[in-house]
DNA sequence: CGCTTCCTCCCTCGTTTGGGGGAGCGCGAG
DNA sequence: CTCGCGCTCCCCCAAACGAGGGAGGAAGCG
């Protein structure tokens, strides 16, 4: 049953997934017994698949996104080990993705061998980081907490409220959406500014879109 | 020597890179000739390589992007054909890929398949496209041109101003920097305003941003 | 030369925001 | 049960903002 690891991949590109179940299937201790375009799908499949290791890319627009594949993967099937495979500008989100259940965490700008190696580790339930990135997660990690303190200052009401804000509507526009009075939107945009230390709701914006709070994709065009 | 074609792969994701090396490798009349990270390193390495074929990746933060790599590369050698690689969301740039000298389209999700038949191509001088994309490509002309116009609309100082504005800066903080007078600020702010036919300056931070006009990058932490 | 475009500045008016205060109501922790 | 906290709503006020108008100067063009 040691023999040969069986992995499914997720990822949107079809033309990453190919690859990499080429690059993959090159090595016979590896062998790929699924593939899905999106989160949605992989986890319809996976109780066909029930691979070892699952390898899941962070950034999937449209769908849930790698996080949230990964704990219900994780729900769905306990013994599959998740691997999250993340662009390098987005590495904030490793300590959550570690966090929803993933055991690996590789970036694509590592060494090919590292994801290797992560799958081979995961599939004997370990985690392996590479030093490189062990020190920019271990950096994250303060960051993270940090920030965490910043938003979990945030209560859910007022997030809503960001999020609001940051797709461009009015206070008004926001009460409406909400279903409370102008006034109360008021007193949330005042706190959540006063909490996060900025001056408009401007930078409140530029705040919710850095940290990922909402994406430039589910902000309709204006 | 129509034996093999050459190619050359730019991708700042090694892991991708290595799986498009191996993938493409796998194909006899394609050899790999070369792989580099970021676009300055391709255009270092360009005329080791002379490669028939660069497949370069449009997102590769940091240096210059893959348009800037295409329209350089074009220059330094121009017997080299160059195939965009590009993500699902980020097609409104096809055109200025294919402007830039770029003669092969192929978007990750598409059928790998895709891919290589725009390599072959490339490599005889033609542009390959994907039905589907084609019709992507043609709705994305249209509205690039729409784009333009509007884009165009706006003067050079209105675009400056407009710049200011998605940093999150208010009207007096833009007058400062831009070394005018408040007033003269609120007049470009409400032209740029009515002309793209937004309600407030949060709209225009979204437009600016959803256009490219300025990055997320760009914009220091409030 | 007129003409247009752009940039600059000024004014007024009404609306939107943000900061300050206060005040109920529900809910869970101590 | 009391206290704190989150959510809701209210009032007032000053600053910022957006809409509308007008106007002068520099540059480019027919």
């Amino acid at each position: 049953m040691s023999e040969s690891v069986t992995v499914a991949l997720v990822d949107d590109h079809a033309v990453v997934r190919r690859g990499l179940r080429v690059y993959l299937e090159s090595f016979d201790d590896l062998s790929i017994v699924g593939e899905a375009a999106s989160g949605e799908e992989a986890l319809r499949q996976l109780d066909l698949w029930l691979p070892d290791v699952l390898v899941v890319d962070l950034l999937m627009p449209g769908g849930i996104d790698g996080i949230e594949t990964t704990r219900q993967a994780r729900a769905l099937s306990p013994h599959t080990q998740v691997v999250v495979l993340t662009s390098a500008t987005e590495d904030e989100r490793a300590v959550a993705a570690l966090r929803a259940g993933a055991i690996g965490y590789v970036r694509k700008d590592a060494d090919p061998q590292t994801l290797l190696d992560a799958i081979r580790a995961a599939a004997r339930g370990r985690t392996l980081l590479d030093a490189s990135v062990a020190g920019a997660l271990l950096q994250e990690l303060t960051r993270e907490q940090a920030r965490q303190r910043a938003d979990a200052a945030l209560t859910e009401r007022e997030q809503e409220v960001l999020r609001e804000l940051a797709r461009g509507r009015t206070n008004h526009e926001i009460a409406e959406a909400l279903v409370v009075s102008d006034e109360t939107v008021k007193t949330h945009v005042g706190n959540i500014l006063s909490k996060l230390q900025l001056a408009h709701r401007t930078q409140a914006i530029i705040y919710a879109l850095k940290r990922g709070l909402i994406s430039l994709d589910e902000i309709e065009e204006p």
